[in-house]
DNA sequence: GGACCAAATTGGTCAGACCAAATATAGGGC
DNA sequence: GCCCTATATTTGGTCTGACCAATTTGGTCC
């Protein structure tokens, strides 16, 4: 989880997935510093420390006389990833709308990058891309250097916006899919024709091609990601009703 | 200022803008909590709850030992607005990948919202477009509407992850902005032409010529504003020129 | 010069106290 | 009975002073 293995994180951690579970409802008052201590046997400076970070995350809003609670639709990015740990199995929603909002984000990342490069910048990701290709056929190994690929593009596209965002999503996102051993089904040969296209874009100095390259990927990323969540939750329901 | 106007804030909101400042570099220890309180004249409870906001910013991180400064590029989209209130005036660069960024995740909401809105939602924003329309030639009238037509957008599309970011991006862009009383330059010509586009899409059910159009008209406002802005600078350096 | 150990520093937590703002409650006027 | 007001209570914000454990620091020894 998020959590630092202080008492403070450990309370923050748990009051704000009661309030994602929706176990109160918006508007609603939280409840008192004092009643919480108690509740988790803390000091109130503890549970403060926890209350200011659920403030942090929009969750609450706080004021002397008391303590709110606010709509998970005004809340910060950072509750994201909280969001998908919730249950045992990532809402496909969620997810897909995930990959939808890095889609348009990293085309035009890319898209800008491969506009912005410098000479020196066009050889560096021809190379990375070529390493790309050395390893299409073994996922695993393709990404730390999809990683560095993308990373790279990030850095040349100097987009402060967009690079504080993927850091979030990022963070929220990928790690909890790692976590769950997700291993997207993509076809070897679309792989390989990103590939292609995108060392096509980068000798053009072509952006938008460069861009329509990565839309695609991510649009297969998304059936096949659909596809791999349905199938986990098909055996897992399977399990449980071969337990009963 | 985003203060609360409790002491923690305060303290929280000072040492944020020094960190965003680069008066430490990224690595550098952090002043003791015991430091600052002497400093700021208030108590260590007071301080640590002010560290425990720039934690959360992810502006440094602490440990027993110390805390440490981190990179501004690793921190949350919180900081965005912070930052681009530094200075007198908004960083032109940062204000265009706001723009730009502000545009891609619109038009995609745009789109999946005509592609999915039910029969009533499309009757809904028709009428918002009328309403735009009919008061196209007030900018400052158009304001709201415009707020209500792309939270209407926003709504009907229903994707968490880009809302909350829009929420984040709105909060401290959008709110910026207004406060320095901005006012792009725009072709009524140039509004008008969105709003036909915007309406024959809602008609024809094009989410993809709704998207196109947003975007010429984020462009348009990115030039619009990219003048505004360095009028003001030049303005602001003759004022002080004259003065000097 | 480098490895190792003790002392000082630092963050994390606790307890008890006070204030001011907001809320809840009781009372009085209609 | 209903509404409004004044009072009492609750609640968040802050302070003081203390203790522990982890880290850092500085010096010592080899």
């Amino acid at each position: 989880m998020s959590s630092n293995n202080t008492i403070s994180h450990e309370i923050a951690d748990i009051l704000r997935d009661e309030i994602l579970r929706q176990r109160y409802r918006s508007g609603d008052r939280f409840p008192s510093e004092r009643d919480l201590s108690t509740r988790f046997d803390a000091s109130r400076g503890a549970v403060r420390e926890a209350l200011s970070q659920l403030e942090q995350l929009g969750l609450i809003r706080t004021q002397p006389g008391g303590a709110r609670v606010q709509s998970v639709n005004s809340a910060s990015l950072a509750v994201l990833g909280p969001l998908l740990a919730l249950d045992d199995h990532p809402d496909p929603l969620l997810v897909d709308q995930f990959l939808q909002t890095f889609s348009v984000l990293t085309s035009m990342t890319v898209k800008n990058a491969v506009n912005a490069a410098s000479p020196e910048q066009l050889t560096q990701l021809k190379q990375l891309l070529v390493e790309l290709a050395n390893h299409s056929d073994d996922i695993e190994a393709m990404q730390p250097r999809w990683r560095e690929f993308l990373e790279a593009m990030s850095t040349i596209a100097d987009n402060l916006v967009v690079r504080l965002i993927s850091n979030d999503l990022k963070a929220q996102f990928v790690d909890q899919m790692m976590k769950r051993g997700f291993q997207p089904d993509l076809k070897k040969g679309s792989i390989d024709r990103l590939l292609t296209t995108l060392g096509v874009s980068l000798s053009k100095r072509d952006g938008e091609l460069a861009s329509k390259a990565m839309q695609n990927h991510f649009e297969e990323l998304r059936v096949a990601v659909g596809k791999a969540i349905r199938f986990k939750a098909d055996r897992h329901r399977s399990e449980q009703f071969s337990v009963a």
